[in-house]
Formats: C-alpha cells, sequence, structure tokens
DNA sequence: AATTCATCATCGGTAAAACAGATAAAAGAA
DNA sequence: TTCTTTTATCTGTTTTACCGATGATGAATT
C-alpha cells in the first residue's frame, strides 16, 4: 500500500509556496525532472491532482491547498522530532526513572533532586522507594533508569559507580552500661539486645555482615520497619542498633538519651552507589551525576 | 541533511508497541534484517539510542519513547492525509469559489446554495460577485474555480458549460403608448427612452447587441447600476427597458405600472453558462452540477 | 560445563528506486 | 512564424532497500 515519503510532502509544499516547479525543485536541492516525477507519483498514488499545471503558471487545488498545509505540519513535527533527539544526544535526559532503597531516600534524595534541579532543570524526575531486590528487578526490566543503593549487593551484569562510604555508628541508650564505657568493641555488642530492620532491607544485612554477626548470634527482640522506628525504640531503651552516619547528619537522632560511638576493633560501613543497566545510553550524563553527589 | 524516512518511524513504532524486533518486522512486512538496519540508520542518524537491546528483552529508552509518539502522531496525520485525498478522488469537493455576475445572482444564487447543500454538504461554498471580465480574471489567476455567467462572451480556453437559454423581455411603463399596443418589435423600441445597466455590465452589451442596436441609435437618458433599479425607473415611467426572464420569475417585477412584452420579430435572449479552466480537476463534478441546475 | 535456543547485527548479492541530464511537448510572446 | 518558458518524459547510472544467510551474544537447559 502506497505512503507518500516525507520528500514528497517537502515537494508539494515547496511547489505550493514558489508556484513553480523548477525554483522549487531548486529549493529542494533536487533536479526538476526529480521532483516533477515526485509529485507526479504522489498524484498519481493518491488519486489526486494537486496542481493545474499551466504553460505561464502552477495554480494549487482546493485540496492541493489543503494537502500542502497538513504536509507542512507533517514536516514541521518531524523536525521537531528531530531536535528532540538531537537536544538527547547533546547530553540532555528528558525523563530519570530513579530507584533508591529507604535507608538512604529520606537523607539523600533532597540533595540529590536539588543537584539535577540545577543541572537538568527540564529534566523529568520520577522516585521509586523500595527494597534493593525488587529495584534491582524493577531495573532489569526498564521500569527505573537508575538505582540509588548501597552495597555490598549482587550487582553484577550492571554498571556499578560508587559513590562515597557510609560508615556504621553504634545507637545505645544514653542509660546503658555499654554508653558509659568510652569504648565500643564487636564483643560488646553481643551483650545488648540489638534492634535490626525486618528482613528485605539490605542495612540489617550490612549490619549484621560488617560486624560478622549471624542473626543466631544476637539477642533480636523486635524488628522495625524503618530507621525512625529504630531510633525511637533505642531512645526508649529498648536495645541498641547500628545507624548510617548519613542519616545521623540528617538529624535523624536529635535526642539526649541516644548515644553514638564508632565500633573501635572493625571498619564497619556500607557503600552508597548508583547502579544501572549495561546499555543504558545515558550511562556518562549518570557518571556525571555521581561525581556531583560525591 | 538525514530526515528519518516515515518507513524508519513506522519501524521504531513497531518495534515501542511489540518490544521485539523480528516480531515488528513481521508486522511491517519486512525481514528482520530491513527493520534492523532500518532502525539503525535512525539512530546513527539522529545520534539517539532508541531501545536497548539485551538478549531477552527489547528495552525503549525514555527518549526513545518520546521519539515513538511523536512518529506515531506523524504517522496518524499521514494517514488523513491520504484519507482527504481519497475523499476528494471520490468526487468530494472540499471547497468551491464561485464567481457569479450581478444580474444573475440574486435571482440563481438561493436555489443553487440549496442544490449544493444536498449534494455536496460537506463543501464550503464562497461567492465572489463581479462583473463578467473581472471574474474571468480571476477565474485565470485561480482566485475562483468556477463563474457562472451569461453568454455570449469571450471564453475561449476556458471549458464553458451552456445551462438554459435566458429570455430578454422588454419592459414598459405601463402608461406608456408602446405598452397599448399587443406587439412590440425591434424598430418600436427605438421610439422609447432606453434605460440600461452602466458599462461593464454584460446584460447591457447582449441588450443592444440581440437587438443589433448600437448605443448612437438608442435614446439612453440614465444608467442604472443594477436591475431593481432599472425596475424602479422604469416603473416611474422614465423609460423601457430589456430584463431577463429569470429576474421576472423571481418577481423582480411585481408592480402594475409595467408592462413585459415579447419581443416579436426577433429571438432576443442571452445564454446562462459555468465556465471553469481547462485543466480544474473537478471538472465532472462541475458538470454534474450544471446538470442539476438546468 | 557444554549445548541449545532466542534474538539482534551484519554481510553479500540483487532488485528496485531515485536521480541527473537531455530531450520533448505545449503554449504564450515576440 | 520563431523564440522562450515551463513542465513532462526518456535513458542510463547511481544509490538505496531489501532478502536470505550467517554471525555474535547471552540466557536457559541439560
Amino acid at each position: 500500500m502506497y505512503q507518500p515519503t516525507l520528500k514528497q510532502l517537502k515537494y508539494i509544499c515547496t511547489v505550493a509556496e514558489t508556484k513553480h516547479f523548477s525554483k522549487a525543485a531548486e529549493a529542494c536541492f533536487v533536479s526538476q525532472s526529480a521532483l516533477s516525477t515526485g509529485i507526479h507519483e504522489l498524484e498519481q498514488n493518491l488519486g489526486v491532482q494537486v496542481f493545474e499545471r499551466h504553460n505561464k503558471q502552477v495554480l494549487i487545488t482546493p485540496v492541493g491547498q489543503e494537502l500542502a498545509r497538513r504536509a507542512q505540519n507533517i514536516l514541521n513535527l518531524t523536525t521537531d522530532l528531530m531536535a528532540i533527539a538531537q537536544q538527547s544526544s547533546e547530553g540532555f535526559i528528558r525523563q530519570l526513572h530513579i530507584g533508591v532503597i529507604p535507608t538512604i531516600a529520606p537523607f539523600m534524595l533532597p540533595r540529590i533532586l536539588e543537584i539535577l534541579k540545577e543541572n537538568h532543570p527540564q529534566t523529568k524526575i520520577l522516585i521509586r522507594e523500595d527494597l534493593s531486590a525488587n529495584l534491582m528487578e524493577m531495573l532489569n526490566e526498564g521500569t527505573i533508569d537508575v538505582v540509588l543503593m548501597a552495597l555490598p549487593f549482587a550487582t553484577q551484569d550492571f554498571i556499578t559507580h560508587e559513590l562515597f562510604d557510609d560508615p556504621l555508628l553504634v545507637a545505645l541508650p544514653s542509660d546503658s552500661e555499654l554508653a558509659k564505657k568510652q569504648q565500643v568493641d564487636l564483643t560488646s555488642l553481643k551483650s545488648i539486645p540489638m534492634l535490626l530492620l525486618e528482613d528485605g532491607h539490605c542495612l540489617r544485612d550490612h549490619s549484621l555482615n560488617s560486624c560478622s554477626f549471624s542473626i543466631n548470634d544476637l539477642d533480636v527482640p523486635y524488628q522495625a520497619s524503618s530507621l525512625h522506628t529504630l531510633v525511637q525504640m533505642v531512645s526508649n531503651g529498648i536495645g541498641g542498633t547500628l545507624l548510617p552516619e548519613m542519616a545521623i547528619s540528617s538529624k535523624l537522632v536529635s535526642t539526649e538519651s541516644i548515644t553514638l560511638r564508632k565500633i573501635s576493633d572493625a571498619d564497619v560501613s556500607r557503600k552508597i552507589a548508583l547502579v544501572w543497566r549495561q546499555n543504558y545510553p545515558n550511562g556518562d550524563a549518570l557518571k556525571q551525576l555521581g561525581g556531583l553527589i560525591s
């Protein structure tokens, strides 16, 4: 089935303007014969006469007028389309679906959104907050474009761009025995009840693994669903926990009833990273974003 | 300079839908390699990646999504354009600029517009009322598409479609000597003042020529600019005139003070005709319209 | 670990088309 | 008439589009 080509549409628009085949051909950078044949083919296939050819003038038929008007519109839209592509190839990101884990989102997103607003004011940002495993699945499916998460995590087959180290500090009830000591080491942690997030949160695993603890080693009375409740529980003297430094910097802990301590005999931390698909086309822009964040 | 082809736009739309190159190729009735190359060329030339190719899935990039959306729009508009052409090729006239002379317009236009409304309800009608000579010029320039006029007139180089004969009758003041006679012949007309339209109106020439009168032969005291004023003048006893039958049928003359007579010794009439350019594409439809009018 | 399978990219050859340049045809102008 | 202008058409060449086959890749299966 026939469909006019954009070239042919261009031809009729130009002739409609110039009212002259030869001049139109010149304007289109083709020979007069090429343009003539092109228009003829379009007229033939659409079964419509676009122009009245006279010796001394070319008139456009009423239908021709309408067709030329629509053709011009189509050509304009095509130009727009190319402009969009051009913008994009110049590093402009139209839309960015970001996935963030719950133990990072409240502390880093405000700043990240601010940075994005400055550097890519035109970009539409969409945030998805979920557990690492779910985010990785969405990333793989293409539902989201990039994940802001904490390592270690199984991110093989993806581009992993590490941003910075986020140490984990021990948070203790200020009135606990342990809080009164100057130094807190790994073994001493086992003497108090440890509060952890519920299963699935990577911070839970990071806390356990970086202290080389197993879940069985510890006294784990409750499981919280957010860092905020966790802090509440510590504040109420139920037990201790590990908190990421970024959360503390963000004034998550503002009460006197919680004491923060570094662990003296181990380097306990998680790594914050951006992760995206191997083939994701705007990887460069994401790297640049990563640079700005860290 | 590169411009994507409509085919390529179709390709990316189809892949955007199916998320599958091979299936999309099938849907587009081309080989997988053709589609693949087509999309590749588009991506190359626009400097943009539209799809992320993975082994088990094809993902569309955010820009790709936007491009596909716009491409689909362009394709839809192209389909519309073809539909317009299709309608037109089936005899549908989108727009008709009609030129009519003043001595026909008031008497025929109401009926003609009614006929057009019935037969081409979608057609946009534009009327131009002017003297024959001006109308012919506009017809030649393409400002109007068809002229409804009276013959004889120099219409060589145009298609002339005669509709019917319009006899000219003598209109006399009822109280004149001539009106009391049963028969009125050409010579007797010279005995009374003859009222004519001003120069340029073809009815003036038709009146003179069909009676074989020269303007010098006659007593021509005034010149009217419309048939209505002409009738008024006859009614007031200033003189006689020739009136087309169609004007009389349209109740132009409703007063008792005017007497109408055929001329006994001559066939005095004008011919009503539609005239259009040789190359005008909707000649057939106009012929059909002519048939309906007569 | 090897094999199979699914999928997109690429290659080589062929058929189609698009195009330029030359010529023809038509009709107005000189 | 002859010349000029303008679009149509013809011819040969170049370019493009396409198909079928093969290659490459990575996931799924054995």
